[in-house]
Order: C-alpha cells, then sequence, then structure tokens
DNA sequence: CTGGTGAATCTC
DNA sequence: AGATTCACCAGC
C-alpha cells in the first residue's frame, strides 16, 4: 500500500474519513488503529483506505503519526459491518466504530501499553469442568437442531414458551458448530439483566474445552480490554454478552444467538440508538452465517417476519422438564373482590394463606417500586412534581424522600404542603414498598422480601435476595420486572400479579405486547418445580381479549389479533417509523423548529412518507431539558433509508440549530 | 479599547 | 466531542 493519502475514522462526528499523509515506512493496513492529530489533540483512529489522491487542501493535510502496536486488523467484514450501521442509524462512521473499542484500544498508548497488552493476552478463558450428563431432549428441541440450517446465511424464530428448555436448544446449537470447528466462534446475546453470570457459567461448563468469555457494561476496563482481545484473536470461542456485543471482532464467527429477542435492552436509547437484534441480523447476513432469535414471547417485528416467510420458524410449546405443567391463571375482577384501601382484595389474600400453610412460595408482581408513585395534599390537591422533569417525585418509606426516577432528584417529604401549608400530605397509589407493608402486616410471621431498583442498587445484593429464594428461605418475594426474568423458582406455587391495568389505558401502541410479553414471564414462574403452579391477576377489565390469550398462555393468537389491528392501523412492523428530536431550553422554540424541519421534509415531496406534526415527548423534560419529536411514518424500512439518505444530510448540515437527532426505528413513540 | 461570556466553527 | 475563535457588550 504504497500510496500517498490514508483515509482514518475517528471517534468525531465528522460525515467523512478523514485524510492524512502515509508514511509507507509504517505499512498500516486497512482495519489496523493508528495514532492520528485532529486539532491539537491526538487521537486513536481506525485505518479504512488509502488513494493517491484527496479532495482536501493539499497543503492543510497533516501527517499520519503511526502505528500503535502490531494488534491484526479489523476484519473488512468488521468494517463492512460498523459503516452499515452508522449510515442506518444516521450517524458517522467513526462514531459508530471507535466507541464499540474497550477503552485500552481507542485512547492513545501508554508508556507500558506494550507490557499491558501481553497482562491481557495471558487472561484465561478456559475452565475445566466435570463432565456431566446431558439432559435428553424432546421431539421438539430435537426437531429445531435437526432443520436448522448451519451453513449459510438464514434467520430462524426460536417461540419456545417459558421453560421448554431454549438454553439446551442452544447449548447443543453450539455443540454442533464447534463438532464441524472446534475452533469457530459464537456470539450468545442476552439482554441486559442480572442472570448473565449464571448463563455465562452454565455455556462454560457445558464446553470444558473452549474459551467462554462475557461482555457487559458492568465488567471492568481491564476485563473488557481482555474479553475485546481474546475475542479479535480468536482465542476465545463463545462471547455471551449484552447489545453493544453485536459490534465485537469475531473473525471466526460463525453462528449468533439472540436470547429473549423480543427485551427491549437491546435497543440504545442514547448515543447511537442502535437496535442490537436488528444489527445482529446484517451482521449475519455479511458473514453468511446463521442466526437464531430465541424467546417465549417474539417481538411482532419478528413474529410477523416468521409468518411470512422471511425466518424460518421452530415452535417449541412443551415443557421441557417431564411433569411440569403450565400454571392456571385466574382472572378476579377487582371491582367486585377490592378491599377497602389494600392492594390485595379478598380472594387473594386467602389464596395467599393457603399457599403459606403448604409451607410453599408466593412470587407478588407489582410494577412499580418505591413506596407511593406521588403524593398530594387532601386539601389543596398539590401533587409532587419534579422541578427538573415533567415527572412525579415518588415517594420512598425507608428513605423518606421524594425521589425522581428519572433524574434522580432527592428531597425530604415536607411536613407542609409547600403550596397551602395544611399538613395533610398523603400518598397516592401504590408501589413495591407499601405493598410491602401490607403483606407484613396482613402476615407478620412470613418472612417477606422485596426485589426491585431500590432495594438491589448494591452489586450482588439481587443475588442475595435471589439465592435465599432458592434456598426456601423467603416465603412471600415482592418484586418488579427483575423477579420476571428467567429465574427457575422450584418452590414458588402462587403468583400473584397487580395493578396491569394502568399499561391498557397507555397512549403507546406497543404497550400491550409488552404487558402480555411481562406477564407471560411472570406465570412462567409458578409451577417450574413438580409443585403445580397458579397465577391470580387482578384487574378491572376480566373481559379484555389479552387476559383470555394470557390465562390460554396463547401467545400466538394474541399475537396474530394484535398484528391484523397493527396493520389495519398502519403500525409497525408494517410501517417503518422514525423520530427526529430535538432538544432545547423552551419547549415552545423547540416545537417551532420542528415545524421547519416538517416544512422542510414535506417541501422534498417524498413519496410514501408520511410526516406527522410535532409533538413534545411523552416525558418533555427530563433535567430541565425540554424534548420535541417529530414522527416520520414510511411504508417501508427501504422506503425510509431512502428518504433519510435525502433529507438527513439537509437536517445535519443546514438547519440544526438545535440539538437534534433521529432514532430510527423507535421503541417509544 | 479591554476582557469576559456564550455561540459558532472546525477538526484532514 | 473538544478546542478554538468569533461576536457582542459592560466597564473604564
Amino acid at each position: 500500500m504504497d500510496q500517498k493519502i490514508i483515509k482514518v475514522i475517528v471517534d468525531t462526528p465528522l460525515w467523512e474519513p478523514l485524510d492524512y499523509l502515509n508514511v509507507p515506512a509504517e505499512n498500516l493496513k486497512v482495519g489496523e488503529r493508528c495514532l492520528v492529530p485532529v486539532g491539537r489533540r491526538t487521537c486513536v483512529g481506525i485505518v479504512v483506505g488509502f488513494s493517491q489522491t484527496s479532495s482536501f487542501p493539499q497543503d492543510r493535510l497533516k501527517k499520519i503519526i503511526g502505528r500503535i502496536d502490531r494488534l491484526s486488523p479489523l476484519s473488512s467484514n468488521w468494517l463492512r459491518f460498523t459503516k452499515f450501521a452508522s449510515k442506518y442509524y444516521l450517524s458517522p462512521w467513526g462514531e459508530t466504530a471507535v466507541p464499540s473499542l474497550p477503552k485500552f484500544f481507542r485512547r492513545p498508548p501508554g508508556q507500558r501499553h506494550d507490557s499491558s497488552l501481553n497482562r491481557l493476552r495471558k487472561t484465561n478463558f478456559v475452565l475445566s469442568a466435570p463432565d456431566q450428563e446431558l439432559p435428553v431432549l424432546n421431539e421438539e428441541q430435537k426437531y429445531v437442531l435437526d432443520n436448522f440450517v448451519q451453513s449459510k446465511f438464514g434467520v430462524s424464530l426460536l417461540y419456545g414458551i417459558t421453560g421448554s428448555g431454549k438454553t439446551e436448544v442452544y447449548l447443543r446449537l453450539i455443540q454442533k458448530v464447534f463438532d464441524k470447528d472446534p475452533e469457530a466462534q459464537i456470539l450468545l446475546m442476552v439482554p441486559e439483566i442480572n442472570l448473565t453470570p449464571q448463563l455465562v457459567e452454565r455455556v462454560a461448563k457445558r464446553f470444558p474445552n473452549h474459551a467462554v468469555g462475557s461482555w457487559n457494561s458492568k465488567m471492568s476496563e481491564g476485563e473488557k480490554a481482555a474479553t475485546w482481545l481474546a475475542a479479535h484473536e480468536g482465542r476465545l470461542n463463545i462471547l455471551v454478552g449484552t447489545r453493544l456485543s453485536v459490534f465485537a471482532s469475531l473473525p471466526k464467527l460463525s453462528m449468533i444467538l439472540i436470547d429473549e429477542e423480543h427485551d427491549s435492552s437491546y435497543k440504545a436509547l442514547e448515543g447511537v440508538r442502535y437496535s442490537s437484534r436488528d444489527l445482529a441480523i446484517k451482521r449475519a447476513q455479511i458473514e453468511n452465517i446463521p442466526i437464531l432469535l430465541g424467546s417465549a414471547t417474539p417481538s411482532f417485528e419478528s413474529f410477523q417476519r416468521a409468518l411470512s416467510g422471511d425466518y424460518q420458524l421452530f415452535k417449541m410449546t412443551k415443557r421441557a422438564v417431564q411433569d411440569a405443567h403450565l400454571p392456571e391463571l385466574e382472572l378476579i375482577d377487582i371491582s367486585k373482590d377490592r378491599v377497602k384501601g389494600a392492594a390485595l382484595g379478598a380472594q387473594v389474600r386467602d389464596e395467599i394463606t393457603k399457599t403459606l400453610e403448604k409451607k410453599e412460595q408466593v412470587l407478588i408482581f407489582l410494577n412499580r417500586r418505591g413506596y407511593a408513585p406521588v403524593v398530594t395534599c387532601n386539601s389543596c390537591g398539590w401533587v409532587s412534581t419534579c422541578p427538573h422533569c415533567s415527572t412525579f417525585a415518588v415517594y420512598h418509606k425507608t428513605t423518606g424522600n421524594l425521589t425522581c426516577h428519572y433524574c434522580g432528584w432527592t428531597t425530604p417529604l415536607p411536613r407542609h404542603c409547600p403550596k397551602c401549608g395544611s399538613v395533610e400530605i398523603v400518598p397516592l397509589g401504590r408501589g413495591t414498598q407499601r405493598v410491602e407493608e401490607e403483606i407484613k402486616e396482613l402476615w407478620p410471621d412470613a418472612n417477606v422480601m422485596r426485589l426491585d431498583q431500590d432495594s438491589t442498587r448494591r452489586k450482588g445484593s439481587a443475588q442475595e435476595v435471589l439465592e435465599s429464594v432458592h434456598q426456601g428461605k423467603v416465603d412471600i418475594l415482592l418484586g418488579t420486572q427483575i423477579v420476571a426474568k428467567g429465574h427457575d423458582f422450584k418452590k414458588v406455587s402462587l403468583v400473584v400479579i397487580l395493578n396491569s391495568d394502568p399499561v391498557l389505558l397507555s397512549p403507546d401502541f406497543r404497550a400491550r405486547e409488552r404487558l402480555f410479553s411481562v406477564l407471560m414471564q411472570v406465570s412462567g414462574r409458578a409451577g417450574r418445580g413438580e409443585i403445580p403452579g397458579k397465577v391470580l391477576l387482578q384487574t378491572q377489565y376480566t373481559q379484555d381479549p389479552l387476559f383470555h390469550h394470557l390465562s390460554r398462555q396463547n401467545y400466538s393468537d394474541f399475537a396474530t389479533e394484535e398484528l391484523n389491528s397493527r396493520e389495519k392501523t398502519r403500525l409497525p412492523p408494517f410501517t417503518a417509523q422514525a423520530l427526529v428530536i430535538a432538544e432545547g431550553k423552551k419547549i415552545n422554540e423547540v416545537l417551532k423548529y420542528l415545524d421547519e424541519v416538517k416544512q422542510a421534509a414535506l417541501s422534498l415531496q417524498y413519496p410514501g412518507i408520511h410526516i406527522y406534526s410535532p409533538i413534545p415527548q411523552s416525558i418533555m423534560r427530563i433535567q430541565d431539558i425540554e424534548r420535541g419529536q417529530l414522527l416520520l411514518e414510511a411504508d417501508s424500512k427501504k422506503v425510509m433509508q431512502e428518504f433519510l439518505a435525502v433529507f438527513a444530510p439537509i437536517l445535519f448540515e443546514k438547519m440544526n440549530r438545535f440539538n437534534v437527532y433521529i432514532d430510527v426505528d423507535p421503541l417509544n413513540c
């Protein structure tokens, strides 16, 4: 590559790679990291190409500083992939690709760079474990293994109910890949939750002769660097990671598995707003390898594509453990069963008492942490709002504080109403803390544990709570979403679901899809062992079809019905959406600006594009920054991409008086 | 005319 | 993003 100009991408919002004078003696290759001057700073960049000429003024070209180390170049597939991601999500290539490297590899090297590199290479990812007996597969599991096409690109959706043994299928598929090529690499993506360690352990135990590593935001920089390097150098065979791991360098990548593919944590909500599930499919296509999406409640996007034949659909509808039965779900009409001033109705109380008498465990699910969502003044109607956000501050009784769950603003609960001075300040509604109080009064002898973000802020404490549930030390476990995720509680025979009604009234068109998914997961916590399980759901909308499909554990019919209605109302996945989001100090100015954006978009008269009107975001103000959004709708993702390719340059180059960004395929709109 | 602040500009 | 330069204004 004896060419004059070297093209480099850096972590800076520039839409084109930067041109530098090459130093041929360094012999840098495309895909290698290098050191370049940017303004007064020195940055790590990635070489993306060479040329003989540059469109940048010749006399202002700077010389490349040089190479950093002898790490092998990032593959051309990796570069293609990151370039695709940057185009699709409308963020500069450098800003998309470079931040996916651990800090150690994207910061200018220090004095002892080489010796640090050697130390990183010494990390051991192979754990030898005793041989274990493999579980016997049922017919449905065998069918997946026999029919999953391993040799080339293809997307498969594994729709398997909770307890149907999806993880075992993943492990067997991985085994099949290793049977063909022991050096192969596999990416197993998981949502951002606390149970990654268990999964990593299970995977590592199954493959004692292969290197298994994990990759998530909780890891230290050193661990991240060691894992990334091992993956990049092909020493790591299985990477179990959260959404960022879709960008890992895996030169021998042979298969991608996405667990709980419907989980919203696969979508990045800040920075480059990518969906790692969607990107993983693109990556599999570029690498020409198979990808499997697994879920008990697939996203409607994926399910629709499976129904239409774009994806191969595998169904697992039977529980893998013999004798483990599907829990029975009973809807309780809360309007008939309500106990005045309490969260738990009469029937629920009876059932809990019976379960405790049998020495079995109860799980209570409530999707709201804190003591009460809001406190109010009984005499003037004042409510506790956050002064920096357009949200309510939640009362936490244990600390005696009002806390905003968006920005963290905290203040002691005032003794007198700040507006009228009355002392009649009372909690309104119920959070986990307040229900915990009620439970402790009703069953004073029971051992009650609460599991939510507040009780688990400390690292590892969620683990302790879950451990004591497993050991049978806890009689009643009360919690939010956290308790819903993939835990096998063998002695839980009763699950109680409170307060899901507000979700049914939500304006978000995805609210029902998400509610069904979380309720299926929570219900799945009942009866995992030999004890039959029962689920009680308190609602005033007992006739809602969602609950009827739920009580039959019938995702398929629910999804088909909801998809029909989405098609009629022209919503995703039958249309594609993008949001233009603008931030500023005054919402009226933001909305006025977004209206100009709308006019500019309209003037393009692009066919197949519908442009809505600017509105304030549902949580309009967070930390004193006001946000507005403009919804764009297209007939398909392809049309949306074509439109944005024309429209985004106008938006970013000619009219960004405000902080503006685009969220392609948004989840909240 | 100075210096201080916030917005605008540029990074090869 | 982050550093630098520009633009405008209070102060003498």
